[in-house]
RNA sequence: GGCCGGUUCGUCUAUCGGCUAGGACAGCCCCCUUUCACGGGGCAAAGACGGGUUCGAUUCCCGUACCGGCUACCA
């Protein structure tokens, strides 16, 4: 019997959270529960000086919004507890301790200031095999001085030794086999002179206490996947490795690249998946939430960025995700972002979930914008109109005429055609509807009708003033569905004054 | 620069050696709609390049080009 799937997610808490993430998230969650297994968020706080207020927070409120949630986390506990790096500072030394006692690592005494200047002074400088016996640290100090140095408090930082000539290869799920020759990376820092693990001490350490079996990240860590594989090797053997896959990276919409915040803000189209407020410099940057966008369409939006069910189908609910994902099935290239598509995709959603689904959104958004909406009618109105919205937040745009009398009518658009005639029309169209007994739009279509027949106008030519009158401008849906809605009391108070409006003209 | 990864319509992608290279978004045209959408129909649009392997390559191999990622006491 195989082992239980244990997947994670192990973002830093430093800021918003990018699409990118969002779809690590995603695809470590669709491999989980389709293979009936955990997913686990463990925040990775190892780097003091990055810690952003609130940023943890922020990471969970994304994931609930997109309903991805985590079988373990430090806000959900679990066995595996502490999930913050940062209160599992004690852990890591006695891996790296281990790892000297081997010689696999070392301790390296260097400043920051003496780094530099290597730096400056060697072109492309590397802490390596080429480079580390002119450093200061215990492969060219004495055991004495070593001694020394520890025991008076110099700082230290401790090195993986990298092996001079070793071919170190793995099998990507996605990528198949992988390999990199020892000597290309360099001696990277496992543990800080705070005593702070690096990412890669770290992962390492609470994959395999976290007991994970398939490890999912960006495609930007595959060149560090040998300091890490070589980790496994000297601290808990390679048969305990979790499977590797490493995800293509999404790009910005133009040119080329990994998208950034940056180009959100630039293009005009967010990153993040819920709005985020830096707290140190107060700026907002809005979400695919605060846009207008259902968590089930961004959800499956980012899932088609880099996979498919290998059928034509494209809209997918995430329970169907779970069904149908595969890693094998993940695409190798990396994607650029496609705003339109995305937009498409909540389109489809708004038309496909039913209204209950987001009519509590809804009415948020039209609170937010003075509407107070009763609950019938608001459901009647987004019915009538969800066709043309594609985002939440056209909602407002297209159902305000329903709630408030339009604050602009486009009397330009009936002016040009005007005459007396069309004016009796409507004063005798406003008598006939006071006496309607049933006010649905089929009767006051045929209503309508009637009375352009009789006075011999092309009920055409009397639609579009009509609709002007009620909704303000050229748009809407059908205008007798409209009247329907607006009810007999409205519907004639509108008409009244827009006339009023034409004969002052 | 070095290492690693990638390369099918403008974009997301299908194809697991047989293709008239399929779908979707965007674009254009038509229909529906006496507004605007939605919807329906159609058009246009692709295998980076060069070598192999093969009866046959988009598909397998090699090289080149181009793009990207990484190259911190950041993740």
């Amino acid at each position: 019997m195989s082992k239980k799937v244990r997947v994670r997610f192990a973002p830093s808490p430093t800021g918003g959270l990018h699409l990118g993430g969002v779809r690590t998230v995603l695809f470590n969650y669709l491999f989980a529960k389709h293979n009936g297994g955990d997913f686990i968020v463990r925040i990775e706080d190892t780097d003091q000086s990055r810690f952003v207020e609130g940023a943890e927070q922020y990471i969970f409120d994304c994931l609930n919004w997109c309903g991805l949630a985590p079988d373990e986390s430090p806000t959900h506990g679990g066995p595996f507890a502490p999930y913050r790096q940062s209160e599992r500072k004690p852990i890591y030394k006695k891996y790296a301790d281990e790892l000297i006692a081997k010689g696999f690592a070392y301790y390296a005494f260097d400043t920051a200031v003496e780094l530099e200047a290597k730096r400056k002074e060697i072109n492309n400088f590397q802490y390596n095999h080429a480079t580390r016996l002119q450093m200061k640290n215990s492969l060219t100090l004495n055991k004495d001085e070593v001694e020394k140095l520890l025991n008076t408090q110099t700082p230290y930082v401790i090195r993986i030794n990298m092996p001079v000539d070793e071919t170190i290869t793995f099998n990507d799920m996605i990528r198949g086999e992988v390999s990199f020759h020892s000597s290309q990376s360099d001696d990277k820092v496992l543990l800080k002179a705070d005593g702070m693990p690096t990412y890669h001490l770290a992962v390492v350490v609470d994959d395999y206490l976290m007991q994970i079996t398939h490890a999912f990240r960006g495609e930007e860590w595959l060149p560090s996947a040998p300091v890490h594989i070589l980790l496994w090797q000297y601290l808990f053997g390679l048969e305990n490795m979790p499977q590797w896959a490493h995800l293509p990276l999404i790009l910005k919409p133009d040119g080329n690249g990994k998208l950034s915040k940056r180009d959100g803000d630039r293009l005009g189209f967010p990153v993040f998946a819920m709005d985020w407020t830096d707290p140190k410099t107060n700026e907002l940057t809005t979400g695919f939430k605060e846009r207008g966008f259902l968590p089930e369409a961004f959800v499956n939006m980012l899932a088609m960025l880099g996979w498919n069910d290998g059928t034509d189908q494209e809209i997918f609910s995430l329970q169907e995700l779970i069904e149908k994902f595969s890693m094998e099935r993940v695409h190798k290239a990396g994607a650029k972002f496609d705003y339109e598509k995305a937009k498409w995709y909540n389109g489809e959603w708004i038309k496909k979930l039913p209204v209950s689904g987001y009519k509590l959104q809804v009415a948020g958004l039209l609170k937010a914008n003075s509407i107070e909406a009763d609950d019938k009618k608001l459901t009647q109105v987004i019915e009538l109109i969800k066709d043309r919205c594609t985002l939440l937040t056209d909602f407002v745009v297209q159902s305000s005429f329903f709630f408030k009398s339009p604050e602009t009518i486009d009397i330009a658009a009936i002016q040009p055609k005007w005459n007396d005639h069309k004016n009796l029309f409507f004063i005798e169209l406003i008598r006939a509807y006071e006496l309607m007994q049933f006010w649905n739009h089929e009767a006051l279509e045929k209503e309508f009708k009637e009375i352009a027949a009789a006075n011999e106008i092309k009920a055409g030519e009397l639609m579009l003033p009509l609709r002007i009158m009620l909704v303000g401008g050229k748009f809407g849906p059908h205008v007798f569905n409209i009247a329907e809605v607006l009810g007999k009391e409205e519907t004639i108070k509108r008409i009244q004054h827009t006339l009023q409006k034409l004969e002052a003209q």
